[in-house]
DNA sequence: CGCGTTTGACCGGCGC
DNA sequence: GCGCCGGTCAAACGCG
């Protein structure tokens, strides 16, 4: 089995975790995290299926790609809305796949313009030719109130097995800055979506103890439909303009993200036919995109997707 | 030339 | 108060 299958499987897999499982899961207070900032009694992928409705799913999955979910890797997704610990961190461990929710956000501000938490100047240069007109003022409010004190955005936290670390999902990213992560030897980028004051971004890092496993955390919700350029195609316009995706912890990027091996070979992710084109995006492989459009297995996906994504949950 | 990446500096929160 | 660390800024740079 390859790990083109292999991603392929995993995303599917995450987006009917996404639909059903994680909307449904159990409220989860922000008062029960962990050292880690992780919910200790958390949900694990493997529970969430053996108490939901996958069984279904993994028998399409099963006869459709040949894999069998319990043999393939998982992914770990969680929602990290409160959360003032670092989510990506230690994310992998020896119970790898935990997912936790928390519904306890006030996600009621207008994603527009800038969430203020990263308003300030630099007295260095003077010229901010950003379109951060909001501070009109130097003095940013470090003084700021507490209660303005800076409210995180909904984060979605996930992994993905993958060889590069940023994973196409649909939109346009511009990297702002790179980290290293403490007790790993990867660093993390950060990354803003390019749209117009649209704030949502993103983390990704590489896991520290597991190399082949990307670790992306999304953070705010886009207020934009996917770039315009885009020539969305039956599949991932239905996918992108449903409803399901209402709550706003969850973006349409993980139902994009696509793992294009960097090695140059084809990798058949999840690109819902959507046209590489005037992209420009990091990682893209046009070979990639080519190949799996002719092959069989975007057809396969044409198919399979609608099944999965609007299937009717018993 | 426009857009995206790189990269060092800076900021602010937090723990000691 | 100090240092650590995560997150961000923005000039410089690269690329198509």
């Amino acid at each position: 089995m390859s790990n083109e299958t292999k991603d392929l499987y995993s995303y599917q897999y995450l987006s009917s975790l996404s639909l059903y499982e994680l909307m449904n899961l159990p409220t989860s207070t922000p008062s029960s995290y962990g050292n880690n900032g992780f919910v200790p009694s958390s949900y694990s992928l493997a529970d969430c299926f053996q108490s939901s409705p996958g069984a279904a799913y993994d028998s399409l999955l099963h006869k459709t790609l040949g894999v069998s979910p319990s043999s393939s890797e998982v992914f770990n997704s969680l929602v990290d809305q409160e959360s003032k610990h670092d989510v990506t961190n230690d994310v992998i461990g020896e119970t790898p796949t935990r997912v936790s929710a928390s519904s306890s956000s006030s996600e009621a501000d207008l994603p527009g313009e800038d969430s203020g938490k990263s308003q300030r100047k630099r007295e260095l240069v003077g010229d901010g030719r950003e379109e951060n007109q909001n501070q009109s003022s130097k003095k940013v409010g470090k003084t700021k109130k507490k209660e303005e004190k800076k409210q995180r955005e909904p984060r979605v936290s996930f992994m993905t097995k993958s060889e590069v670390d940023h994973l196409e999902d649909g939109y346009r990213w511009r990297k702002y800055g790179q980290k290293a992560v403490k007790n790993s030897i990867y660093p993390r980028s950060y990354y803003r979506c390019t749209t117009q004051r649209c704030n949502v971004k993103k983390r990704v890092e590489r896991s520290f103890q597991d190399p082949t496993v990307v670790i992306t955390t999304y953070e705010g919700q886009h207020n934009h439909p996917l770039p315009t350029n885009l020539r969305g195609s039956s599949a991932a316009a239905a996918m992108y303009s449903a409803d399901f995706m209402t709550p706003g912890s969850f973006t349409h990027d993980m139902f994009r993200s696509s793992a294009y091996t960097s090695g140059g070979s084809a990798a058949a992710a999840l690109d819902y036919g959507y046209e590489q084109s005037s992209y420009g995006s990091v990682n893209a492989n046009p070979n990639a995109h080519q190949e799996y459009r002719q092959g069989g297995e975007y057809e396969l996906l044409k198919e399979i997707f609608p099944s999965i994504f609007f299937k009717q949950e018993p």
